[in-house]
DNA sequence: TACTTCTATAAATTTGCTTTATAGTATGCG
DNA sequence: CGCATACTATAAAGCAAATTTATAGAAGTA
């Protein structure tokens, strides 16, 4: 019994003549004759009665009609899912991510990755780094977003990391502020100025603050925050001023749409940090995954240099 | 996508090497590389990525295993169920049959033909005869049992008939009765005696009186019903005789079993009427009606020979 | 390094499917 | 009735697919 018997078998079920049948599936009528024939044989059962130069079911032909058509469909179905998953149109990915871009950058390159695929689920997973990386360690999700502090080494036998180097390259501050002007600011034009950064054990307000300390500048922070959005509350109030990186800039263009209050500016010196985006090494990524895992990288490419060149820009104007 | 290309694809899976699967399934190892190439080529999307010489499943993989799984286990009920059809294990019989031999009988006969098909399903229906040619008409069932009444002519149209020639050559009576003691009974030892006989419109109650007017004896009806197990009640009470054919006779050894009451002796003249086995004309029987057919006729022929010849010996015993 | 085990590939072979050609049979029509 | 048409079955030839044999290369192991 194989499938082309079966879907002979079907299409003379339906049309009742194996001549029509051999016309449908584009074979001559002595191929469907024959395929017939065999599937008998090898059921060892007639599924057919010879009349007038006929063939009429047997009920058991009925029965295995029945079978065949539920067959034939669900092989359908497998084919058809199969060229979806190929084609990227179906699938799941699972991404596990800091907090900061999961807000709102992660979400918005996701929405746009999965425009086009109406067969996509998505599970983001927000978790502070180090938590990230045990996670991807377990090999159940697909990307993974964490900032790589010293502390948190990569444990490449678990993940493999492809390392980002950020740099806080802009300053953030109200679009009014008399800073605003400038094409570029400096340690020097925050001298004393009240900052929001991020929590101290982080890379990047580690670097800024001897940054600060190099330069002979004051660092006054006010405002700590896990990540840069909620900083940037403050920043909206004329309260502080934060040095970020282009992604956090991005977030809050993203967040605000039309209707921001912030402007950004470069800023020197750069700020470097490294965070990491993850695949799991003891399995491989669906193609789906695969996708995603370099949209998201391109993604981050481009921002990390459109972001700081359109702010550089943006500083000509004003 | 076929099912070799499938069954390969399993067995890979779940053994996690091409040799080994080969070797479950009878082939060299070259072939089932091919089968998995070719499905690989037919769904255009890599199944396995090669690594250290081994196959490593993609995620893809695991749900075309999923889904293949599926087909293949289904694919293989099929197969049993077909083979179960075939080997008339399964099915259902739909029997119409006339009251008269559905009390007893009948059930008797499909039991045993049943006892050794632990699937088959049984659909037993009571109708008068002229009844059971109309719902036979309908093709809906598989074999009908009816009299066939000068009324009721065979609609050759609808309905296959095969004619059975019944003669009513037993004369029903207690085992104490002083004609049990006879190697046969005539219609002259039953001159005036009280008679129970089916209803006054049946041939076999037609030709009996007829019998008896021709002998010049005196038929003395006292008991009329649609069938003979009822007016058994009257023989066993002694309150009558009745002359019955040998599947009445049958019916009643079944239902008695060792507490019989009643003596069956050979009666002279023969009172014949004739019944009709039937199948639809309009749709083949499945196999397994076919063979049930089969058996109720052998059944009856050998019943109608054997009840008279063992009728005849406990004769000549008493 | 040598040995074993694995997979991929090429070439030859076998198997099985498909077509072409043809015969037999039923059906409809003038 | 004879003719035309439509159907199915079968045989033979052609063709495509699966399978085997033989072999090479890669990786793991002693």
């Amino acid at each position: 019994m194989n499938l082309k018997q079966l879907r002979a078998f079907r299409e003379v079920m339906l049309t009742g003549s194996v001549s029509e049948a051999a016309r449908n599936l584009y074979r001559t009528q002595p191929a469907i004759s024959a395929l017939i024939a065999n599937l008998e044989e090898d059921l060892s059962c007639e599924l057919f009665f010879r009349r007038g130069g006929r063939l009429h079911p047997v009920p058991e032909a009925h029965y295995l009609f029945e079978g065949a058509s539920d067959l034939l469909s669900r092989i359908n179905t497998l084919e058809r899912n199969m060229k979806s998953l190929r084609d990227l149109e179906q699938g799941e990915i699972s991404i596990v991510s800091m907090p900061g871009p999961s807000v709102f950058l992660v979400p918005e390159l996701i929405r746009r990755f999965v425009e086009s695929r109406s067969g996509v689920r998505v599970n983001l997973i927000t978790r502070s780094s180090p938590q990230v990386l045990d996670l991807m360690a377990t090999q159940q999700h697909d990307v993974g977003l964490a900032d790589m502090h010293s502390a948190a080494t990569p444990d490449s036998a678990l993940v493999n990391h492809e390392l980002l180097h950020f740099g806080c390259r802009l300053c953030a501050m109200r679009k009014d502020d008399p800073l605003a002007n400038l094409s570029e600011v400096t340690v020097e034009h925050l001298d004393g100025k009240p900052m929001a950064a991020l929590q101290s054990d982080h890379e990047s307000h580690i670097n800024t603050e001897a940054a600060f300390r190099k330069a002979g500048c004051a660092f006054s922070l006010r405002f700590q925050a896990q990540y840069f959005i909620p900083l940037f509350t403050f920043v909206e109030a004329g309260q502080a001023y934060s040095i970020v990186d282009p992604l956090s800039a991005e977030a809050y263009r993203i967040y605000r749409k039309d209707n921001a209050e912030l402007a950004f500016r470069p800023f020197k010196p750069t700020i470097s940090f490294v965070a990491s985006i993850m695949t799991p090494a003891h399995r491989s990524l669906s193609n789906l995954a695969k996708a995603f895992y370099q949209s998201l990288r391109e993604e981050f490419r481009r921002i990390n240099t459109e972001t700081v060149d359109a702010a550089a820009a943006q500083a000509e104007l004003g």
